[in-house]
DNA sequence: AAAACACCCTGCCTGC
DNA sequence: TGCAGGCAGGGTGTTT
């Protein structure tokens, strides 16, 4: 499941691999991504027909191909999304949804079997219409924002790092590992955990850092610009491991249901408050 | 207005 | 062996 440290894997290989190429045609399989939702075609075709990638960036989740039209296409992976750049001679993965001929005989293929992905565009300078929130790894995730944002609400704490418009390219994987790096419970109303911004602000960086100098945790899918997997699934405290006893404290790792999503953590390490 | 929830989709895994 | 059902979950639209 691509999350942060899986896009910004993605985004530094094909940094390497794309800029200062030019595009030379798309293709789209016709059928809808994101919400049913059709690509708009004409406005990709804009951006990247005969164009020349000048870089590759990365908004929260988001990946942004900048072109010399003077704005970018803008991929989201979803839940199953892949970006490889292969030779046009070798044939072409189940669920190939959408692909940029380049220069040299090679090719950007987006494949993404469950079509939760999007492509889209974006014109240079009005990125914030994305509308997601602080990047973690940035300077605007200070511990005194981080203290702000928690003391807004009663909401499980979870689910407050999972919304994009607040803290932008946590998933359901690094939320886990994070909460459990701070020795805070996912079921902690916010504001209760007003005292741990400090804290919960190192475990988040820590967690991200940690996998993105792994290239990506790979549970299923998840797969970098050339194929390989990351590494970081090795390294998980909780994600995945119900039942397993705690690395730190022998517990076994507990698992509940949030807003419809598995929720890991260790009853030992992360004691939900008492008000 | 915030928060909870339903839905989009396919592949994989489990259990009968 | 085959098939049904559960599960994975990011983002968005809808409801409460």
């Amino acid at each position: 499941m691509p999350e942060l440290p899986e896009v910004e894997t993605i985004r530094r290989d094909l940094a390497t691999i794309l800029t200062g190429m030019r595009i030379r045609s798309i293709w789209s399989s016709g059928k809808p991504l994101r919400m049913n939702r059709p690509i708009d075609m004409a406005a990709v075709e804009g951006l990247s027909v005969g164009c020349r990638i000048v870089e590759v960036m990365r908004l929260a989740k988001y990946l942004l191909i900048y072109t010399d039209a003077g704005g970018a296409v803008v991929v989201h992976l979803g839940m199953s999304g892949n970006l490889h750049v292969e030779s046009e001679r070798s044939p072409r993965a189940p669920h190939t949804h959408f692909v940029w001929t380049l220069e040299r005989g090679r090719e950007l293929r987006f494949v993404d079997p469950r079509r939760f992905g999007s492509i889209g565009t974006l014109v240079r300078g009005e990125e914030e219409s994305l509308g997601v929130g602080v990047e973690p790894l940035g300077p605007q995730l200070s511990v005194r924002y981080l203290g702000e944002l928690l003391a807004q609400t009663r909401r499980p704490i979870k689910t407050l790092l999972l919304d994009q418009k607040k803290v932008a390219g946590l998933g359901n994987i690094y939320v886990c590992e994070a909460l459990f790096g701070a020795g805070i419970h996912p079921s902690t109303p916010a504001y209760l955990a007003q005292g741990n911004a400090a804290k919960l602000r190192t475990a988040i960086r820590a967690v991200l850092r940690k996998s993105i100098a792994n290239r990506g945790t790979t549970l299923r899918d998840y797969t970098d610009a050339s194929k390989r997997s990351g590494q970081n699934q090795r390294t998980l405290q909780v994600y995945g491991r119900e039942g397993d006893p705690c690395f730190y404290c022998g517990n076994p790792i507990a698992r509940q249901i949030d807003s419809n999503r598995s929720t890991f953590f260790c009853p030992g390490c992360q004691p939900l408050p008492t008000e």
